[in-house]
RNA sequence: GCAGGGGUAUCCGAGCCUGGCCAAAGGAGCGGGACUUAAGAUCCCGUGUUGCAGGACUUCGAGGGUUCAAAUCCCUCCCCCUGCACCA
């Protein structure tokens, strides 16, 4: 199907508006997430809102009221960090975005132009969300474009801030400390796309505990990620060669490396710089361990890293590779002192490793594996001593966190967040992790919302079946969240100025918005009169009617919720797809929960992912050009089941474009056929195979296995035609497909629906495809399809024998199985002991025995020999040899191995 | 580590839930043939080993087990992938 009849249709399906539909009927309302629209979009997506709409083109064909709207998504920093970008010049950005603009406008000073308005995000936001309708018009999809809005209009904000009031008023909102990664020089917290190479290498934040080691008039702070090791302290290092500061947090006296301090600003209140030291004025002095009332030395070390957590090292030699190595290489006499008890080491598990991995000195690079390996089987394995007070005994992954907490609330100690490496912006800037003050969250570890929530995906409808086990998981992973951010476009948090509602938090229960947007533009209310008390009266029937117009924008909810499915990708599970149950079950009735959720597999590329930095993208805006919508769809559809990954392979749709056209072929000369052919067997023959097919399709399509629909309905019954061609006239062929022309039209339909519609039409119709009713009830003759069947058996088994034999046939004698053989072999099915006790004999013994080891299936009610006879042409003409059956005579003595469904067979030489 | 998914013939991938025509669908690749001046495209045939009677043997990560029968069920082990949070 050329792009240009595709074109045709996709005007003809608008101009007629036929799908935008008004509630009433029995109902189906499908969604599918709304794009991000900071930029074109590729195949990927493409494959979700593909299944979208060929779900919404099936149900309607099954006679749903199908409601299939779409939105765009523009909330959040990424629109806005481009936007930044293209004002400041940045050259990598403006060249990017060049060459997205260059995908829809030819006109380069069109696209420059294009390029500077860019500097306005929201016209960044406007012009991809345009381009990206476009695309999903091109490619056909049966969207209800009356429905479309963005996340950044005032209606929607007032929509947003309504949801928040609910929650607030239901106490699923705290407040808390929240640790960032965060740029210091820019002033602003920075997320995985603001840092170098962060896509990559991810940043995460490491939490430490800085433990107070008593020192002059102040303390040391020595951080550490096993604060269980704090009872095994013998000293304690500086690096002789960095920086320290004295600093003031908070009335107490704190000595931190330089850097340290500066992270520290961000992380702590009322944090000020009293001195500055050598690390070398600490060297040898004396501190005191608070936990354990030990004085120890500090002692001088070149491992220690200033900028890692606060620049000084607790010493646990006996447990941790590093300090081992380093008193080695000052040659201390200071003994290790051991604290946890585990078996396969010796005394000191940190020795032995030493040795093992033949440790040099500190800076032994091997020193990372060595610590990997005994923080992992101490924390698995190990105990802690006995000796130990209270903690003595527990195991190490417990006494872990007990100990943390006991030093924290004694005041021995406090939590440092650094960096999981060293980072820094895309602008070449610090990051450091800050320490949001007063951060909202949405608190998905209330126990009572997340039982709601359990009790949503218990009763709600899975594709696949298996995600209903993964969303219970993800349930009871599920903690506190923030939900709002310092930056971004998006809605303004309604209870305290300066913060934006977060873009996942804003996008939960949407689907309901989709039932009135329109409504509220087609009636010109104003957003101010879109209060608290409206969307209270709208969705949840509570209240007055605020005014006039409100009565008529509720019944739009209430026709068209709730969202019976909600299709998307496998990335959306433990975020997008999760909320979105949370957030109905907080605010909506139990009536109004989702239906169900389809989940689709992700899609590479000739066997890579797809990315920016690899530039094997292909985004959506050439589909329909380079390879057709319908093309792309049967493609999407029928290259792998939904649930799994799907390689995009430009050869195999090379291939599948060449069936595609066959099948067009196929309907061409068909339509032209002006004679009516007489029905003979094979006439018969495929006309049933079709319909057997057909409802075989029609059952996967009900479960929304389209691929099995596609192979069975498509590729399936192309083979059956070829096969007719191979024993019939080809010519007669296109004649016979008219019988079924139409129920093959309208079951590829939601598949290839421009392809459908053009034959359609051609066929002389007056009506759109798109709203034909599909048939749930095809009748067809079975045995005559298991006639052709056991032909096509007999004739697999006679080529055999000749391949083997390399006998040429002048006679085939085939033996069918007599009645006795056929009612022993009819008890076996139902009883084998039955079976075994009537059967008489050896001979009759050996033939259950055969027909269990093949296990073998009696084609019930198929008269072998009425096939036989109704093929007897065929079977002559392929080798060009009498058939004879049940001959009286038996000189190959074949007779007895006869079985039911599998006769056997004699060859006469020639 | 926690959670989830997976290891199938040259490769990619179905099958596994509900054990049995499963030597294992479908692609791709490869080999052969047809068509073509030729390449390409397209179409047909073949593609574990073996056998002069429709069969036999070996094979679905490794090793055990259940069963008349295991790619499929159970146990143990090895290996791989994805997510782990503010990023949309």
């Amino acid at each position: 199907m050329n792009a240009k009849i595709e074109r045709k249709w996709q005007k003809i399906w608008q101009e007629n508006r036929i799908f935008e539909p008004l509630p009433g009927g029995k109902k189906f309302f499908i969604t599918v997430p709304y794009p991000y629209s900071n930029g074109p979009l590729h195949i990927g997506h493409g494959r979700t809102y593909t299944y979208g709409d060929v779900i919404a083109r099936f149900m309607r064909m099954k006679g749903y009221n199908v409601l299939f709207p779409m939105a765009f998504h523009v909330t959040g920093t990424p629109i806005l960090t481009v936007s930044d970008s293209i004002r400041q010049g940045n050259m990598e950005t403006v060249e990017l975005y060049r060459e997205y603009i260059s995908m829809y406008e030819n006109d380069k000073n069109r696209v420059e132009e294009i390029l500077k308005s860019f500097e306005d995000p929201e016209k960044i936001a406007l012009f991809f969300a345009e381009k990206i309708q476009r695309d999903f018009e091109s490619l056909g999809y049966s969207i209800d474009w009356r429905k479309k809005f963005h996340t950044a209009e005032k209606y929607y904000n007032r929509f947003v801030e309504w949801q928040y009031e609910k929650l607030f008023k239901m106490k699923y909102l705290k407040k808390g400390d929240y640790p960032i990664t965060y740029s210091p020089a820019d002033g602003n917290p920075v997320g995985e796309d603001d840092i170098k190479d962060g896509d990559t290498d991810k940043v995460t934040i490491i939490e430490f505990v800085a433990i107070k080691y008593r020192f002059e008039e102040g303390f040391i702070v020595a951080a550490t990620l096993r604060p269980e090791t704090t009872f095994g302290v013998v000293n304690i290092w500086v690096n002789p060669e960095a920086k320290y500061y004295k600093i003031k947090d908070n009335g107490e006296i704190y000595f931190v490396s330089r850097e340290s301090y500066e992270k520290l600003i961000y992380q702590r209140e009322n944090v000020s710089k009293l001195d500055e030291y050598d690390g070398k004025y600490f060297v040898n002095k004396t501190a005191r361990n608070l936990l354990t009332g030990e004085d120890i030395p500090v002692l001088p070390a070149g491992f220690v890293d200033p900028d890692n957590a606060t620049g000084f090292v607790q010493s646990v030699p006996a447990h941790a590779p590093y300090d081992y190595a380093a008193l080695r290489d000052i040659n201390s006499d200071i003994r290790p002192k051991r604290i946890i008890d585990i078996d396969g080491y010796g005394e000191f598990p940190a020795e032995d490793l030493y040795n093992r991995f033949k440790i040099k000195n500190q800076y032994d690079p091997n020193l990372e594996e060595a610590t990997k390996i005994i923080y992992r089987d101490e924390f698995y394995s190990g105990k802690m001593s006995e000796w130990i007070e209270y903690f003595g005994g527990m195991r190490v992954s417990e006494a872990k966190e007990k100990i943390k907490k006991y030093l924290i609330e004694n005041g021995m100690a406090f939590l440092f967040y650094e960096t999981s490496r060293k980072a820094v912006t895309r602008s070449g800037n610090k990051v450091i992790v800050a320490i949001i003050k007063g951060q909202w969250f949405l608190d998905y570890s209330n126990t009572e919302w997340k039982r709601k929530t359990h009790y949503l995906i218990d009763k709600m409808g899975f594709y696949p079946e298996i995600y209903r086990t993964i969303f219970h998981e993800v349930n009871d992973w599920l903690k506190e969240r923030p939900c709002v951010r310092r930056r971004g476009l998006g809605t303004e948090f309604p209870f305290e100025k300066g913060w934006i509602i977060e873009s996942l938090s804003d996008s939960t229960i949407y689907p309901a918005f989709y039932t009135i947007i329109d409504r509220i533009r087609e009636r010109n209310i104003p957003d101010e009169k879109l209060d608290e008390k409206f969307f209270d009266y709208v969705f949840l029937n509570e209240g007055p009617v605020p005014f006039e117009e409100a009565k008529y924008i509720r019944e739009g909810f209430t026709g068209w919720y709730p969202n019976d499915l909600r299709v998307s990708s496998n990335a959306h599970v433990s975020n997008h797809f999760i909320f979105y149950l949370f957030h109905h079950t907080a605010i909506f009735p139990e009536k109004y929960y989702p239906g169900s959720l389809m989940i689709l597999g992700m899609l590479i590329r000739e066997g890579a992912k797809m990315s920016k930095s690899k530039g094997n993208v292909i985004p959506l805006a050439q589909i329909a050009e380079k390879y057709s919508a319908d093309l792309f769809r049967l493609y999407i559809i029928s290259s792998s089941d939904f649930d799994k990954l799907l390689d995009w392979k430009e050869e195999e749709i090379k291939s599948l474009r060449g069936k595609l056209e066959k099948f067009a072929e196929l309907l061409e000369e068909s339509i032209k056929c002006r004679e009516d052919h007489e029905r003979g067997y094979m006439e018969n023959y495929l006309i049933n195979s079709f319909y057997m097919r057909y409802m075989n399709a029609l059952d996967f399509m009900n479960r929304f296995k389209f691929r099995d629909a596609v192979i069975e309905i498509f590729y399936n019954f192309m083979n059956d035609i070829k096969y007719y061609e191979k024993r019939e006239n080809p010519e007669k062929r296109a004649c016979i497909l008219k019988f079924i022309l139409e129920d093959w039209l309208k079951i590829v339909a939601p598949i290839i629906p421009h392809t459908a519609e053009e034959y359609w039409n051609r066929l002389g119709k007056n009506s759109f495809i798109s709203l034909e009713r599909l048939d749930e009830m095809k009748e067809y003759d079975r045995n005559l399809i298991l006639s052709i069947q056991y032909i096509e058996n007999l004739i697999e088994d006679i080529k055999n024998i000749m391949n083997v034999s390399k006998i040429v046939p002048d006679k085939i004698y085939i033996y069918l199985a007599d009645e006795r053989k056929r009612e022993l072999l009819k008890i076996l099915k139902e009883d084998k002991n039955r079976a075994f006790r009537e059967a008489k004999g050896k001979d009759e013994i050996s033939i259950l025995k055969q027909a269990l080891a093949q296990q073998y299936s009696s084609i019930e009610d198929l008269d072998e020999e009425d096939s036989i006879r109704n093929n007897y042409e065929y079977l002559r003409r392929m080798f060009s040899a009498e058939i004879v059956i049940n001959p009286p005579d038996d000189p190959g003595n074949k007779r007895r191995y006869a079985l039911p469904g599998k006769p056997s067979i004699f060859i006469i030489k020639k």
